[in-house]
DNA sequence: AAGTCGGGGAC
DNA sequence: GTCCCAGACTT
C-alpha cells in the first residue's frame, strides 16, 4: 500500500481559503495580528460562541488594551470583566499569564509555539491559534470544529471524545493544510460554525462538498462519532440572602469548585442569630438550567445591633446594589439581586 | 484517561 | 429536556 503524501489533499485547504476570501465573518478580533488580542480573543471564546463572548471580548480588550494593563489590574477587577461568561478560571490564568508575560519575556509576548503554550490557560489550541495567525506558524489549531469537518470530509469514526482525538484529527488536519495557515484555521472556525453545523448542516452551500466523503455517500448523519457521556448529579445549594436597609452580605469563594472566586451570599448563619432575625422567606429559584437547583431564604434583619452581630462574627462583607456591581457574582445570584433590587425601590 | 468547569442558544 | 460551543486543567 502506497503511503499518502500530504499534498494529496492539501487542495482541499486551499479550496476552504478561497471560501473563506469571499465569506469570513466580519469580526472585531479579525483585523488585527496583535498577539494580545488574538490571545485574549482564544481565551474569551473557548466553548462559547462568538455572539455570547462578543461584548466580554470588547470590554475587556477596552478596559486591558494591553499585556501591562492587564498584569497591573486587580485580580478581582478582571472577575468583574469576565462576570457572566462562565469558566472563571480563565479569567484568573488569563492575568497570571500577563503577569508571566512581564516577568518572563519583558512584557514581549512570545513569537515560539513552545513558549506561548507556557501561558497559564493555554493549551496546545490556542498556542497553535496565536502562533498561525500572528507569528506565521504552521500548527492547525484542532478545536471542535476540526472533529466535526474533519471527520466528515474523511467518514473518520474515530470518536471525538476519545483523549486521543486531538492528536488524531491534527494529523488529518496537517493532511489538508495549505500554506496560509492562520487563515486556514479561521476558515475552519467559520465553516463549522455556518456551514458544516453540528445539526442541519448546510452542505448544499459547503465549498467542500465535492471533496466530502460522508456527503458524497449521504452518511453525514453519521458523523462525527462521539459517545455520550453520563451526566453528573444535580448540585444544590443553599443560601441566606441577609440584608438590611438595602444593605445585603456575601462573601468569596475559593478556587477550588465551581464558580472560582465569584462572590455568593452566606450559605449559612449562626444558630444563636436565627431568633433575632425579622422575617425568613423561602425563594425557590429554580436555576435548574444545567442541573442547578439553588435555594434562596430571605433574611431580613430588623436591629442595628443584630445587623452588627452579623458583621462582627463572620468574615461577611457588607455591600449595597450599587457597590454589587463592582463584584463578579455567579449569573444566578446577580439575577437574584437584581429583582430584589427592583422590588426594594418600588417597595 | 476521565472529570470538571458556566452560560446561552439551537432544536 | 439534550446537545454543543475558537479547551484547559486536575487527578
Amino acid at each position: 500500500m502506497e503511503k499518502t503524501e500530504k499534498s494529496d489533499f492539501k487542495y482541499i485547504g486551499n479550496k476552504l481559503l478561497t471560501w473563506y476570501e469571499k465569506n469570513a465573518r466580519d469580526l472585531p478580533f479579525r483585523q488585527t495580528k496583535d498577539p494580545y488580542k488574538i490571545w485574549i480573543c482564544e481565551i474569551v471564546f473557548q466553548q462559547t460562541r462568538i455572539n455570547q463572548g462578543l461584548n466580554h471580548y470588547t470590554n475587556f480588550i477596552e478596559r486591558f488594551p494591553d499585556v501591562k494593563t492587564l498584569a497591573e489590574a486587580d485580580e478581582n477587577e478582571v472577575l468583574l470583566y469576565w462576570k457572566g461568561l462562565g469558566y472563571y478560571s480563565r479569567a484568573i490564568n488569563v492575568h497570571k499569564a500577563a503577569q508571566q508575560i512581564i516577568k518572563d519575556y519583558h512584557g514581549i509576548f512570545p513569537r515560539e509555539y513552545e513558549e506561548i503554550l507556557k501561558l497559564k490557560g493555554v493549551g496546545k489550541y490556542t498556542a497553535a491559534a496565536v502562533s498561525s495567525i500572528c507569528f506565521n506558524g504552521r500548527i492547525p489549531a484542532v478545536d471542535g470544529n476540526f472533529y466535526r469537518v474533519l471527520s466528515r470530509i474523511f467518514a473518520d469514526g474515530f470518536d471525538i471524545s476519545n483523549s486521543k482525538a486531538f492528536n488524531y484529527f491534527s494529523e488529518l488536519a496537517y493532511l489538508i493544510l495549505p500554506d496560509n495557515v492562520g487563515d486556514f484555521n479561521q476558515a475552519m472556525m467559520d465553516l463549522g460554525s455556518e456551514i458544516c453545523k453540528p445539526k442541519n448542516p448546510l452542505c448544499g452551500e459547503c465549498p467542500l462538498n465535492q471533496d466530502c466523503i460522508a456527503f458524497l455517500t449521504h452518511t453525514i448523519s453519521q458523523f462525527p462519532v462521539k459517545t455520550k457521556k453520563i451526566k453528573s448529579e444535580g448540585l444544590k445549594l443553599k443560601y441566606y440572602f441577609v440584608h438590611r436597609n438595602g444593605e445585603f452580605l456575601v462573601q468569596q469563594r475559593k478556587d477550588d469548585f465551581i464558580w472560582k472566586k465569584l462572590f455568593e451570599f452566606p450559605p449559612e448563619i449562626s444558630e444563636a442569630l436565627v431568633p433575632f432575625i425579622k422575617s425568613v422567606k423561602t425563594v425557590n429559584h429554580k436555576l435548574t438550567h444545567k442541573n442547578l437547583s439553588i435555594e434562596i431564604y430571605n433574611v431580613e434583619v430588623d436591629s442595628e445591633e443584630v445587623w452588627k452581630h452579623f458583621i462582627d462574627e463572620n468574615d461577611y462583607i457588607i455591600t449595597d446594589y450599587e457597590s454589587s456591581n463592582q463584584k463578579s457574582f455567579p449569573k444566578p445570584l446577580e439575577n437574584y439581586i437584581g429583582n430584589y433590587q427592583t422590588a426594594y425601590r418600588i417597595l
